[in-house]
RNA sequence: GGGCGGAUAGCUCAAUGGGAGAGCUUCUGGUUUACACCCAGACGGUUGGGGGUUCGAAUCCCUCUCCGCCCA
């Protein structure tokens, strides 16, 4: 049964508190008020901005605005955080101080970071937003913190990756590619890597990364170009790099070579296993084997069998017939490939189109027929097929094996099938004169520096990923026959055939002095140069200031499917070029996926844009959803819903801006202030919080950080202290002192909040800065972050304003569960003359919190409800207000979970094993527990006991 | 074939051996103004299944199921 509507005083107990307020409201509310507020919501900057996903709600606030006249300070505060004209205004502003400019020679323990440089292929995905996020999450916390920061922006010129993007524009017009000529292709490609850096700088820009942008640096630019001959030089000088035919994976679409690492692998495609048979040379009898790849027979030059294999021990050095190129084929022994189980036991040997085959051949010392061309098709090896394409050759080759009768059965058969990771096209293993590196040595030291620990990646575990593609690491093949990139510094003598590595290019032949020379047309793999990424950017092979302060670099921040291709490499180039380890944390973050958990990508259609977030709602509250997300060891789901809640995050935080302004004119910095309890209470949990935050930062532990200042904000500022300071704000009997004091306690935590939480949202919180009184001059980007030390730790107000949390949080719970409503006005009635001394000391905090008034429990009347606190019971006479059968209801589930803690907590202490083994302070601590929880319950249901005699 | 990661409230995610939290959603009540993009309160869980170690397990070990990734 609902009460009867009462309707409840302001405050029952003294009247002139309420006209109090009112009269106060009346200082901060001139009666010229009205037109000041029209003259600036004309002058507002919010008119003017394009933001679409706040047009409406800026209107509406608008009007409310215009409603209720409200006045803020002498600087009249706008009534809503416009993100799109902070972030234009900032950013410019930053730019114009050089704040993000760093200093060698300037003071401050080094910090550093060089960015992932982004691909010149287009613009940024998530995935980039999320990276550079963090990246600058922790270069603000370190410039802010004291630390000389420097962090380098870039781009990579991602050779085949950008080479591809051109290429597929240069066909969409309809033109050849190759017709296109490389030098045309080259001047087109500059052009476009110029829109693409200026998109990708123009969204970093949009995220407010603080990039030292006067540092900027391209893969190709000049410093770099130089950086690279050194690099390929000085490898080959200690001959770390060579020249050699190897097998290696070809790219049929792009026609160039790929290292490894650049071929995917379809896993589980249905495929044939074709059977054909070899007739022997001399005599009768024949060979079976089975093949996914028929026409690579073409190239094939021996059979080979398991040694021990008695069907076939005996064929072991004859020889059988090739049917369609004149050729005899030996059948040779290798334990190493062959399994007598698989098959026939027989294998078809082709080593030059097959990675195991290779082996064989260099094993057995056979001869290595390469059958394709560049573009794919079958050369001359082919005979009769010379010309046709893999897919027509290999329907060609089954129709004329079964035409002489040769073809043995088929069957289905599941395989994995490799392409361009690029091009998507099947790449087929090609024997080829490439470029290599010998990678062993170089791996070896890239290996110790992580187990020695010189480099640690976060999360640890990654470190395997790390070890077991280095324990099992091959030759690198960085020439690629593209026309993007660094060109191979290796010149030919055109007529000796010397081979010259130079730095520069040659005058004349160093052997034989003919000036008739050319250059390699080939470049280098990408990764050759983003493996100098570190050092490079910052000036080597000179010695440079940036060097010797900046580098090694402070932590690398990347994404897990890049160790391989970049960390590692970086790792040995910079452990070889400087003798150091290029950076001392390796923090690896996870992929943006869809909320499906799918991998974003253009096909799928699927992608989110930064931008397009960032356009609706602001860069603060996309970065701060980033921030959250980025729990470690997880992959982030993207999920639209949560960047709406930090962005009503953002709201927030502004409206309790307004709220330290109501009466901003009033505050002082310079006169007199006290501060209570309330006060000393924020203040000690302030400090709590930045340790937590800092503790967070500090463990890369992004997600804890952003949840942690959350809290504080939502939790504690607004939803405890704001709410308390109107205590003292609108109180008639507190000193001007204590006003003043509160009024600087406001904005003094605002100013730890916006320092603390700059980092994660650098506009919104800029923004703030600027207006808080009492902040030095200058941006919050260089103000000093805040110190736990800096905040007195109170043991006793915090024990204090505990219990009256509680307090008001039980008596809530009484009205919301018996459905009182706030404007009724109930008594509090303690029963214990300490626990009462400590209420009546914030007698208006239960007031306007939790609408009671606080009494001592003298005589207790017929109806009541029971809170218990701290084990003692509070009574509110609820006689005419409340149905007791309701009360009784809502007791009986009270006591059913208080009747559970206890025995819970007596399970535990029963078992002596528990006080016996587990440690003292845990044991103590279920005592201190189990003697609350009794005294709670034995409180419950002396209460329970009563009503029900009440009702009877 | 080898390796790694994940499975926790309806949803998205936290919680590094001391009886599981947040946001969103849902439900109830509230606009006497910092904020309805708000406030107050409630509901919601055999932490994928099974076994083990331990006084005590979401957490450590084994195993099974499902999902994702890397390598060969």
């Amino acid at each position: 049964m609902r009460i009867s509507a009462m309707r409840r005083p302001r405050r029952p107990a003294s009247t002139s508190s309420s006209t109090r307020r009112r009269r106060t409201t009346h200082c901060v509310r001139p009666a010229t008020r009205r037109g000041r507020l029209s003259a600036s919501a004309v002058a507002a900057p919010l008119g003017a901005v394009s933001f679409p996903g706040w047009e409406r709600r800026r209107n509406r606030i608008h009007r409310a605005s215009f409603a209720k006249g409200r006045t803020m300070s002498a600087e009249e505060l706008p009534s809503a955080y416009d993100p799109a004209a902070a972030a234009e205004k900032w950013s410019v502003a930053w730019a114009k101080a050089g704040v993000f400019v760093a200093d060698p020679e300037a003071e401050g323990e080094p910090y550093s970071i060089v960015i992932p440089p982004p691909n010149v292929t287009g613009s940024l995905h998530m995935g980039h937003a999320l990276n550079n996020t963090l990246q600058d999450v922790l270069i603000r916390y370190k410039r802010m913190d004291g630390f000389n920061a420097l962090w380098v922006p870039g781009v990579d010129h991602a050779g085949i990756a950008t080479q591809w993007v051109v290429r597929r524009q240069i066909e969409a017009e309809g033109l050849d590619f190759r017709e296109y000529g490389r030098e045309k292709f080259l001047e087109r490609t500059w052009n476009w890597k110029g829109e693409s850096q200026a998109n990708i700088t123009n969204q970093l820009k949009r995220l407010g990364v603080s990039c030292d942008w006067s540092r900027e640096r391209f893969t190709l630019d000049d410093g770099l170009a130089r950086a690279v001959k050194e690099h390929f030089c000085k490898l080959y000088e200690d001959g770390l790099i060579y020249r050699g035919e190897r097998l290696i994976n070809w790219d049929c679409a792009d026609q160039t070579a790929l290292s490894d690492l650049e071929v995917e692998h379809d896993e589980n495609v249905k495929g044939e296993l074709w059977s054909f048979a070899y007739e022997l040379s001399e005599g009768e009898g024949e060979i079976v084997v089975a093949t996914t790849r028929p026409e690579t027979m073409l190239g094939d030059t021996a059979v080979a069998v398991h040694p021990d294999d008695e069907r076939y021990k005996h064929l072991i050095g004859k020889t059988v017939k090739h049917p369609f190129v004149d050729r005899e084929i030996p059948i040779v022994a290798d334990a190493i490939l062959v399994d007598p189980e698989f098959g026939t036991g027989c294998v078809k040997i082709t080593p030059a189109h097959d990675f195991n085959d290779f082996e064989v051949g260099k094993r057995h010392d056979l001869p290595m027929i390469n059958i394709l061309n560049r573009d794919g098709t079958i050369n001359g090896q082919g005979g009769q097929f010379e010309g046709m394409d893999v897919p027509t050759a290999r329907k060609a080759v089954k129709a004329a094996i079964e035409e002489l009768g040769l073809f043995r059965g088929s069957k289905e058969h599941l395989m994995n099938i490799g392409r361009s990771q690029r091009s998507k096209a099947i790449v087929e293993p090609m024997l080829s004169t490439q470029w290599f590196v010998s990678m062993k040595p170089l791996a070896t030291p890239a290996l110790a520096a992580v187990e020695l620990g010189a480099t640690e990646f976060v999360p640890k575990q990654w470190e395997n990923t790390y070890y077991a593609w280095l324990r099992d690491i091959r030759d690198w093949c960085i020439s690629r026959q593209l026309w993007w990139g660094h060109r191979i510094p290796a010149y030919y003598c055109d007529d000796c055939g010397k081979v010259m590595v130079l730095r520069d290019e040659p005058e004349a032949c160093t052997g034989c002095g003919s000036t008739n020379w050319h250059q390699d047309e080939d470049v280098l793999d990408t990764w050759f140069s983003s493996a100098l990424w570190p050092f490079s950017t910052m000036g080597w092979p000179d010695k440079t200031a940036d060097l010797a302060k900046y580098y090694p670099t402070s932590v690398l921040v990347t994404g897990f499917d890049i160790i391989f291709f970049w960390v590692a490499r970086m790792m040995f180039a910079g452990l070889y070029f400087t003798g150091q380890v290029p950076f001392k944390d390796v923090y690896i973050h996870a992929l943006v996926r869809d909320q499906n958990g799918e991998k974003m990508s253009k096909t799928k259609g699927n992608v989110v844009d930064p931008l397009t977030v960032i356009d609706s709602a602001g860069a603060d509250a996309f970065r701060f959803t980033l921030i959250a997300f980025a729990a470690q060891g997880r992959d982030v789901l993207w999920d639209p819903k949560r960047v709406e809640g930090y962005q009503r995050f953002t709201t927030k935080i502004w409206q309790a801006l307004r709220y330290c302004f109501l009466d901003g004119e009033a505050y002082d910095p310079n006169a007199p202030m006290e501060f209570g309890p309330y006060e000393h209470w924020i203040r000690a949990r302030t400090g709590a919080a930045v340790a937590r935050v800092r503790t967070a930062l500090d463990g890369y532990k992004f997600n804890e950080a952003a949840a942690e200042i959350y809290q504080f904000v939502w939790g504690e500022y607004c939803d405890w202290y704001l709410e308390l300071s109107k205590t003292t704000r609108y109180s008639d009997t507190l000193s001007e002192a204590r006003k003043n004091g509160t009024r600087h306690v406001l904005f003094e935590t605002m100013g730890v909040i916006v320092r603390l939480l700059h980092p994660m949202m650098p506009f919104l919180t800029e923004e703030i800065w600027s207006k808080l009184p009492g902040t030095p001059d200058g941006f919050v980007t260089t103000a000093p972050y805040p110190k736990e030390a800096d905040f007195p730790r109170d043991q006793a107000v915090l024990d204090e304003i505990a219990l009256l949390q509680q307090t008001i949080t039980e008596i809530r719970r009484i009205r919301g569960e018996m459905e009182l409503s706030p404007r009724v006005g109930l008594r509090l009635l303690v029963g214990d003359d300490a626990l009462l001394a400590k209420l009546q000391a914030h007698t208006q905090a239960l007031d306007d919190l939790a609408g009671v008034q606080v009494e001592a429990l003298t005589e207790r009347p017929a109806g009541v409800a029971t809170a218990v606190v701290r084990g003692v019971e509070c009574v509110i006479p609820l006689e005419g207000v409340v149905d007791f059968a309701e009360e009784l209801k809502r007791l009986d589930k009270v006591l059913a979970k208080s009747e559970k803690d206890v025995s819970q907590l007596e399970r535990r202490l029963s078992n002596p094993k528990f006080v016996e083994k587990a440690p003292e302070d845990v044991v103590a601590e279920v005592k201190e527990k189990l003697e609350l929880a009794k005294s709670r319950h034995e409180t419950l249901v002396a209460s329970r006991a009563r009503i029900a005699e009440a009702i009877q």
